[in-house]
DNA sequence: CGGGGAATCAAACGTATGTTTCAAACATTC
DNA sequence: GAATGTTTGAAACATACGTTTGATTCCCCG
């Protein structure tokens, strides 16, 4: 599948319109038509609905899983390297890796922070084989950095505290088109991504480093 | 729509497949099917698919709203009461009437986790508009005291932890079954969700107790 | 300028969906 | 126990979907 106009202005329209409704929900007649592209377009692209799923997300993912590994090179960080990072940096260096997301349309970051939150939750199987196999090696270089400045923490506490993580990343972002719409009335909050990251690095780092609970109640 | 032996099954059929599935993923067929009940006894009981996933999401979320409410009652919480409850305390009877949420099949409580969570993601406008306007008051009574106990926040610094705190929640909990299966390897991790609620309490209240942001990197 | 592969197009295909229909079975009441 | 209302049943409905087809147009290279 070669770069061309089409291509481009199906992935924009598909884009948008799965943030907006979900995968299934969004037919490729709804994305073809705002497309302005033939109904017969998709597939003769992608060869599949399910293909053109997984190529939005690779347009995107592969920068940003690029964008985070050459951060990490650029601090001298390195797995087994002589300076370790904080977790501060390490959580600071993949939300502005976030919010570095080349994008074309104005919409801007929040439509693929939403798209990775639907592929979380979406049950979508073969997006999930398809993001696992792909991008598992930017995953766990996150996860080794966290590991080695949460020393402290057991493998099961450590384990569960990145999904929480990961939960409050996607979800939260994911919707903060609509959660934007709920603030309005106070004029002076921004629900642009870059103002709710600044709010969401201490909640992350606080709730990383808390230590552990010792009795139940 | 009155008690009956089909709408039951129904409701029991739907619950599982709509969390294994998603909405627009599981049809009325298969539910019918797995309920053993006729196709058309779904139209007949509820109206339309639509109204059936709204019943699925009243049957347990109106015990659970009244769990709440009945916890707040028990400690003598209430709005402008005399008796303040610490964060700790909040956070603690909310997550522990999630867990107690009356349930039939043995899957357990991870199934309403699972719907709560898809009920935030799948955008559903039905849904949404629905579940915003039947439990609103449950939901603002927690607002209320997370705004009491962290008097030292702004608006929009609780406004968005708040989110994060539901994000993590919805979130994690609608993937424990996922999650369980990567972590069977270490024997000693349980990730039932009393478990998973023992290590996310920490987290949260970190998180939310957190000191804000000063200055931007 | 003309031949040929790539891209577009309208149309149709087969399938699956939510919903409706109407007769049969069942339950309830007098 | 007939009449009445409620619930089931098998079948069909209309519609929307992803995909395929085959003719047509486009564009580039010789």
């Amino acid at each position: 599948m070669a770069h061309s106009e089409t291509v481009d202005r199906i992935l924009d329209a598909a884009e948008l319109l799965f943030a907006e409704k979900g995968f299934s929900e969004t037919s490729l007649r709804m994305i073809t038509s705002k497309a302005k592209v033939n109904l017969a377009a998709v597939n003769y692209h992608f060869g599949s609905k399910n293909a053109l799923i997984q190529a939005v997300f690779s347009r995107f993912l592969g920068p940003l899983s690029r964008l985070m590994e050459q951060g990490l090179k650029e601090k001298g960080w390195e797995q087994n390297g002589r300076v370790t990072p904080t977790l501060e940096d390490i959580i600071r260096l993949y939300t502005r890796s976030l919010l570095r997301i080349p994008t074309n349309h104005e919409a801007g970051v929040s439509i693929f922070m939403r798209l990775m939150g639907l592929a979380y939750t979406q049950s979508q199987g073969h997006l999930r084989r398809y993001l696992e196999q792909e991008y598992a090696r930017t995953f766990r270089l996150f996860m080794h950095f966290v590991k080695e400045s949460t020393p402290e923490l057991s493998k099961e506490e450590r384990f569960w505290r990145i999904q929480f993580t990961m939960g409050s990343v996607a979800f939260t972002m994911s919707s903060i088109q609509q959660l934007t719409e709920i603030l309005e009335d106070s004029a002076t909050a921004k629900a642009d991504p870059e103002a709710v990251v600044n709010y969401l690095v201490p909640y992350l780092l606080a709730g990383l480093q808390a230590s552990p609970l010792k009795s139940k109640m």
